[in-house]
DNA sequence: CTGGATCCCCCCCGATACTG
DNA sequence: CAGTATCGGGGGGGATCCAG
């Protein structure tokens, strides 16, 4: 690598922010819920894209597309291809998904832990 | 309604779907950017709308405004209103809220573990 | 079957201004 | 200081068609 501490100010500071902004970035892609309810139809499974389209209910083509690029880009997903006719591509969660998923899962526990709290505050709420 | 015989017409089908959907709507509602980069600022502390404005950054005053409604509908975070002039506002998380929090960190983590995992990825991805 | 591309609409979100 | 209202641009996201 090269040395960083030719500039002025603290090195390690640019480091910092650096890595502060990259986490920022991922926190983006992967806080929403497309890509959390992707997250938990893979669980440990290998998924077809079609399959994966029928098991995230209401998700439109373009949706799963574009989620599952953005996973397999951030290395999440593992994308393979079956050069067959017609093709075959499968969805599996990397070692690094896997993590992310057990967060999601932590999620999904938590949602259904408090449904009826979180029904009584709405009602109360919406006057 | 129709008779669905050779259907699993069991009543407890239509509230288990009813919750469902619930909680698919509680996700759609707090899976998102600044939801959680909100719980994150909160954490244990109780906050003013300035001072939390100045914490998440990045965020508009229109974006803090509308996330802390919807997480004080969901019976998230407590909001209370001092009458003083000018008026103090303070915002803290329920126990909900808190359990909540506990799986935000948990991502955070996740993310901070995975940065060169996925850092490596995108290199390999943008070609 | 998978995935890209195009069209298009809606709404998210930021900027600004105004109340209490 | 905290919150609401309004307007306008950009992008999210659906429907559809085409290619491999």
């Amino acid at each position: 690598m090269v040395a960083k501490h030719e500039l002025n100010g603290l090195p390690e500071d640019a480091d910092l922010r650096r890595a502060d902004s990259l986490a920022r970035e991922i926190f983006s892609d992967v806080a929403n819920k497309w890509a959390f309810l992707i997250v938990e139809a893979l669980g440990e499974r290998t998924l077809r894209f079609s399959e994966l389209r029928d098991e995230v209910e209401g998700i439109s083509h373009k949706m799963l597309t574009q989620n599952l690029r953005m996973l397999e880009r951030n290395g999440l997903v593992d994308r393979k291809v079956h050069p067959t006719v017609p093709p075959r591509v499968e969805y599996t969660l990397t070692a690094p998904g896997r993590g992310l998923r057990a967060t999601v899962d932590a999620m999904c526990g938590w949602t259904h832990e408090h449904l009826g709290h979180i029904e009584d505050a709405r009602r109360r709420f919406d006057v």
